[in-house]
RNA sequence: GGGGGUGUAGCCGAAUGGUCUAGGCACGGGUCUUAAACACCCGGAGGCUGAUGCCUCGUGUGGGUUCGAGUCCCACCACCCCCACCA
């Protein structure tokens, strides 16, 4: 073998990158005719250059989509760029950069490094969310939903993200602090634009029903939308008669109100406290805690004043003090709440605090009476109710059902439901972003941006080094403009930008059409294509873009835009690339970069090492994976196939050759599997294993066409995961055309079937043989066979053989008694 | 506090209730070589045996169901993820 012929991956791989590049190989033929895909995976945020997790993702991904065109699929796998956000406004703060100069250059880097790594991409049908030609659709978007009511100005007390300087959604909160930078996040009031995705709770939790995503991702959507049942119950004010509701999802414990709390924000309260110092103390006292501290859930650090007034349980007519404690949060239910203690821990800890009355009223069955004054802590559970008039001795369901209708009957309930999912904040007071499309008049109020003025477009020269939101302190963005209904020329535009996330909950259907300037997207194509049918990504966005995705499809949907009910029909999410157990970060200086690995064994080793290491949605240790492994593999494959070539000739029949033809056989019908569950890292086991057999039969002297198959066989398998030595050897091997082009290969169910099997001969359930049987032996000839094994005879010997098991084809068991 | 998941060689990981550990990594021994690298071959807990073999233990721990359990059931331990003063 001379060096020209060695496995020289840095050498092949390139110019054939480049080739199904600039020819566009792997653009989706529009007028193809058969069964049609969409391989869709997360576009990336153009921080820098492709890091590990997207060569991970993107690996995977494209092994998909290049195997379901191997199984004759028109694949439509389009890429982009999720393109506007904070970093690239960061980098203009920090260094000067222009923002726009910065984030295309990025997208540049990271286009080279898809095209070196040979996914396979259609590179005709690219958007970045920052064009104009593409916000135009994200403003379009807004419009529709502002026109439909689902899109709302309110004044509320928002998550303020002081080190971004801009107001975050409850989803990029995460346990109180900014998604995006880790700082801890603020309360602040704002006047802000939200989108109505409560009016969808119910339809987002009932439609996962529809889709094939990990359960786990369901799950955490369902968490985090929160439906609770319960009932809305109406208390008076003790002297005013002033009426209070309050949500609760047991109201089987209204007996047991001993106390009322509200938030220390409810209305009702500032009014009337108004004019106590003392309470103004409190409030004052209660909002200096950070989020973090409240909470905590510690049981003593509860806050709480007494107010002046009482309030009167509806169902005895009880009156029970009220007070404002900071663990009632005025953005959840009505902002207050009844107060049962010796079922609710976090009453139980105030009244044991404040030294408020506990009563049981809801006794278990299984375990000794409760008693409030000994009790430590509150009793949540089921069991019998207790203490409450006509409805002792129910249980406990029942009586949330009774005292809820007999609240009903009288006016003063309600059965309710409740939801954690809060509407979706959009505004945002930065600038790398899609303008607000509104203007706000001072006789008109809010008012839409006329369709033929779309988009706004972002100005030019704005200036970053300004503090604060370079938009709104720009000198003319804001005042340039008059209002479009009156002509008032004190009117303004609005100077927030559209959350990123509303970027990326549309992405996918403007590829369907990225050039169109007439329309967002075809809505015959929408309802040819959408839902999505594979959707590949991270699960870090579980309730946040795929969430915000299905409902903005949802609204598309009911205003008559496309037909789907939800974006995405399966998804994939794959882990986390590692190192040493811990995230790869700039900061930590772990960071392994791709072109590391690249730059030395090549694109198809990376791309198989990322698959082989384990199942997808597993993360990955780079600690633990082995490229030069992988790269012993491919470089195995190769120096087999290039020695064939040289010296094609040996036997073709025989034991050694049928058994290779079989081994073939085996590893398609696995394999294919194996492609089938997204289990890639089994699948090359199974290659790796026909390469072994492969190689065996050379050595026993094994050629010709068995070899030839087998070689041709292995190409197409591990084409998909690795294109360029896949393709560069089919070539080779004088085949024409590309490997990727070709059908995947089919088992013959008849090479798979065995003439003989190995029976395990179990004595007691412990193996003590095997024995080779003709392939559906009965089971007398399978006992017969067991029992002349020299060892198992031993032990049948002196035994008498109670009960003999046998399952066909694998395995006989004597049950002996000594 | 609530919910979900996972524990298999030194490591990553396979394993429709049926021979535990496919494939790889790392490691050790060998062949080749002046030598190394590469490549190729062999190895895998413990005990007995000169060896072929045979036996015992063994999938986080302890029980259970079963002819037979990594797999099913119960309890416990450890780790991971999600939600969390959400009424």
């Amino acid at each position: 073998m001379t060096d020209a012929d060695r496995y020289d991956p840095l050498s092949i791989e390139p110019p054939i990158a480049e080739r199904w590049h600039d020819e566009r190989t792997y653009s989706f033929d529009p007028d193809a005719s058969g069964e049609r895909l969409y391989a869709l995976t997360m576009f990336p945020y153009p921080s820098g250059d492709l890091h590990m997790g997207h060569g991970e993702i993107f690996s995977i991904h494209d092994a998909f989509a290049r195997y379901q065109r191997m199984q004759g699929k028109h694949v439509l796998n389009p890429i982009g760029w999720d393109s506007f956000g904070l970093p690239a406004e960061n980098a203009a703060r920090n260094r000067g950069a222009d923002p726009r100069e910065w984030t295309y250059a990025n997208i540049d880097e990271q286009r080279r490094s898809m095209v070196r790594l040979g996914y396979s991409f259609d590179w005709d049908t690219v958007l970045h969310t920052s064009d104009p030609d593409y916000y135009r659709w994200t403003q379009w978007i807004f419009l529709e939903l502002f026109s439909a009511g689902l899109a709302y100005r309110k004044e509320a007390n928002v998550n303020w993200c002081p080190s971004c300087q801009t107001v975050l959604a409850n989803e990029q909160v995460i346990d109180g602090h900014c998604e995006r930078c880790d700082t801890e996040v603020v309360k602040k009031p704002l006047t802000q634009w939200f989108f109505k995705i409560t009016d969808y709770a119910d339809q987002l939790i009932e439609d996962l029903d529809k889709v094939e995503w990990p359960e786990r991702v369901k799950l955490m959507q369902r968490n985090w939308i929160g439906r609770s049942e319960g009932a809305n119950v109406t208390f008076e004010v003790a002297d005013t008669g002033e009426e209070v509701v309050v949500y609760t999802t047991r109201p089987d414990t209204l007996y047991g109100a001993t106390y009322f709390v509200f938030a220390p924000e409810h209305p009702l309260v500032q009014q009337k406290m108004a004019d106590d110092d003392d309470f103004e103390a409190f409030v004052e006292d209660v909002s200096k805690r950070s989020e973090i501290e409240r909470l905590s859930t510690d049981a003593s650090s509860k806050r709480g004043h007494r107010l002046s007034f009482d309030m009167v349980n509806p169902v005895n007519g009880e009156t029970i003090p009220a007070y404002a404690a900071d663990y009632v949060l005025m953005d959840y239910g009505t902002g207050a709440i009844m107060a049962v203690p010796a079922h609710d821990q976090r009453d139980f800890d105030f009244a044991r605090q404040q030294d408020l009355p506990i009563r049981v009223v809801v006794q278990p069955e299984d375990a000794d009476a409760l008693d409030a004054e000994t009790m430590d802590e509150a009793h949540a559970g089921e069991g019998r109710t207790v203490n409450s008039g006509p409805y002792d001795g129910l249980p406990w369901q029942e009586t949330k059902q009774r005292i809820t209708a007999d609240l009903a009957d009288k006016g003063l309930g309600e059965a309710a439901v409740n939801y954690r999912l809060r509407d979706w904040t959009v505004s945002r007071q930065r600038s790398w972003g899609p303008p607000v499309p509104m203007i706000h008049c001072p006789s008109c109020g809010p008012v839409a941006v006329p369709d033929d003025e779309l988009p706004v477009e972002l100005p030019e020269d704005l200036d970053f080094a300004v503090d604060g939101s370079p938009l709104a302190l720009h000198p003319t963005f804001s005042t340039d403009v008059v209002c479009p209904e009156c002509g008032n020329e004190d009117a303004t535009r609005d100077t927030d930008t559209l959350d990123t996330f509303v970027d990326s909950s549309w992405y996918f259907l403007r590829y369907l059409s990225p050039n169109d300037d007439e329309q967002p997207w075809p809505k015959q194509e929408a309802d040819r294509w959408i839902p999505v049918d594979l959707y590949s990504g991270g699960v870090e966005h579980a309730v946040l873009h795929l969430l915000y995705a299905r409902f903005v499809v949802k609204a598309l949907r009911d205003l008559g835009h496309l037909d789907a009910d939800e974006p995405f029909q399966r998804l994939i999410n794959q882990g986390q690339v590692i190192l040493d157990g811990a995230a790869m970060s700039k900061s930590k200086g772990n960071l392994v970069e791709p072109p590391e690995v690249y730059n030395e064994y090549g694109a198809d080793t990376l791309r198989g090492t990322m698959l082989f290491a384990s199942p997808p949605e597993d993360d990955i240790d780079w600690a633990d994976v082995s490229p030069s492994g992988m790269h012993r593999w491919l470089s195995r494959v190769w120096r087999l196939t290039i020695e064939f070539l040289d010296d094609p000739d040996g036997e073709t029949d025989g034991q050694a050759a049928e058994a290779l033809e079989k081994a073939i056989h085996v590893a398609v019908d696995g394999a294919t599997a194996d492609f089938d569950a997204f289990k890639y890292n089994t699948a090359i086991a199974k290659m790796m294993t026909l390469t072994n057999e492969l190689q065996e039969a050379r050595r026993s002297g094994v050629g010709g066409r068995v070899v030839e198959d087998a070689i041709a066989t292995l190409l197409q398998l591990l084409a998909p995961i690795c294109p360029f030595i896949t393709e560069e050897l089919w070539t080779r091997l004088g085949r024409d055309g590309s490997v990727h082009e070709t059908r995947w290969p089919q088992a013959d169910p008849e090479m798979l079937v065995e003439e003989n099997v190995e029976l395990v001969v179990q004595v007691n359930g412990k193996v003590r043989g095997t024995v080779t049987v003709a392939a559906g032996a009965d089971a007398a000839a399978m006992e017969a066979a067991a029992r002349s094994e020299d060892n198992v005879a031993r032990y049948l010997d002196d035994a008498e053989v109670a009960k003999v098991v046998t399952v066909p084809d694998r395995l006989v068991n004597f049950v002996v008694r000594d």
